[in-house]
DNA sequence: GAATTTCTGGACTTGCTGGTCCATTTTCCA
DNA sequence: TGGAAAATGGACCAGCAAGTCCAGAAATTC
């Protein structure tokens, strides 16, 4: 943690952050100024520098990587086991919960759009998350399989990516249109194509 | 049409318009200024703010809907003719087409990330969009019903729904990640779950 | 064809925002 | 305890981009 030497440092870093993270979430990326997030954290203009000497995109990247942490983190433990029907339905209902709560603006959505195209540190941020979270949700169907609720013959790694699309869409046109019939349709009928698939003559 | 009284003038709005929605594709909204479009559009500051007298905003709002407009007719003619597995297959490739041509970019996406906070314009017209958008979809799935491929028991409207939340996550995974592989994934498996499904015993 | 409206050019203003700088305080450590 | 390193406060700077303004050209209209 350069920068952050001493524990005080560590600590005012953090609440850089964690502040950072919430005016963004409020306010969106456009329209954040390093004097909101200055403003939320109690700091002044030399420590946001101090502790983040590349500005405001390096700050935003530190951002960027603490919510992604957050989004597989708030869908424990439920991801974690996805070995029964009962299970999928639990993960189903917190990430509807989840992403309701969030209301109508996506953290790393936003974000992404801003460094994204210039950085390639945001892409392997944003890359890293949908593989790790693809994963989890692969190995949740093979656990199904293992138990005999999926024919052997799906193909998970396809059937994941699918449903992880369909996850990101639905939050995507939740954030623009307030309703979250299709995050919910996307989680109920990827879940209802690994129940039926597979068993047709 | 206000302030675009004459021929020239809606010629000349007409040419703002088209070349800032070029602007925007290629550098995305947050990189994109006022000159930026007034140098590849030809045009001076005072004929900006004359047919957008709101303007940057305004201007965007104008963009976002000719974008929206975009969307639908470049999946034309199959969208109309969803009647049949072949027509499903040759809008899929239409969709997959497209997307991966226009590259790391929605124009879309950040254009409502943009103004969509706060006013209601740019979700107005992201959800006319998706509303069209399913209706199609639901309208070629009901097609299907009609010529007995799929089972009239099926729940056209949340078929529908989880179909296009497929594509959007697609389309948004694509841009963050350059991978178009969830977009075909989720077409695929979304075809797939309306061939297989209702046939269980 | 003259009056009026629309359209165009471009200089100028204004406000904001990211970033710099340095003085001062606090913490660390020998 | 004293000096070095880290942390903090906040004034200041520079640049840029949105928006204003008015003069003049083109067009419409009667």
């Amino acid at each position: 943690m350069p920068n952050a030497r001493t524990e005080k440092g560590r600590a005012t870093r953090a609440r850089i952050v964690e502040g950072a993270a919430e005016v963004l979430r409020e306010q969106g990326v456009v329209l954040t100024t390093l004097d909101d997030i200055r403003g939320r954290t109690g700091t002044s203009k030399s420590q946001l520098f101090h502790y983040f000497p590349d500005g405001k995109d390096q700050l935003l990247l530190a951002v960027a990587q603490f919510e992604a942490d957050r989004v597989l983190e708030d869908q424990q433990p439920h991801l974690g086991r996805l070995d029964s029907w009962e299970s999928w339905r639990q993960w189903r209902d917190a990430v509807v919960e989840r992403y309701e709560l969030q209301g109508d603006h996506c953290p790393l959505g936003s974000l992404f759009l801003q460094v994204g195209r210039a950085g390639p540190g945001a892409r392997a941020i944003v890359a890293g998350l949908m593989r790790q979270w693809q994963e989890q949700l692969a190995r949740g169907m093979r656990a199904l399989q293992a138990n005999g609720l999926v024919p052997s013959g799906l193909d998970v790694d396809r059937t994941a990516a699918a449903l992880l699309a369909g996850i990101q869409g639905g939050v995507t046109i939740m954030m623009s249109t307030g309703d979250s019939s299709h995050l919910k349709a996307a989680l109920d009928t990827g879940i209802e194509h690994l129940r039926t698939t597979g068993r047709t003559g």
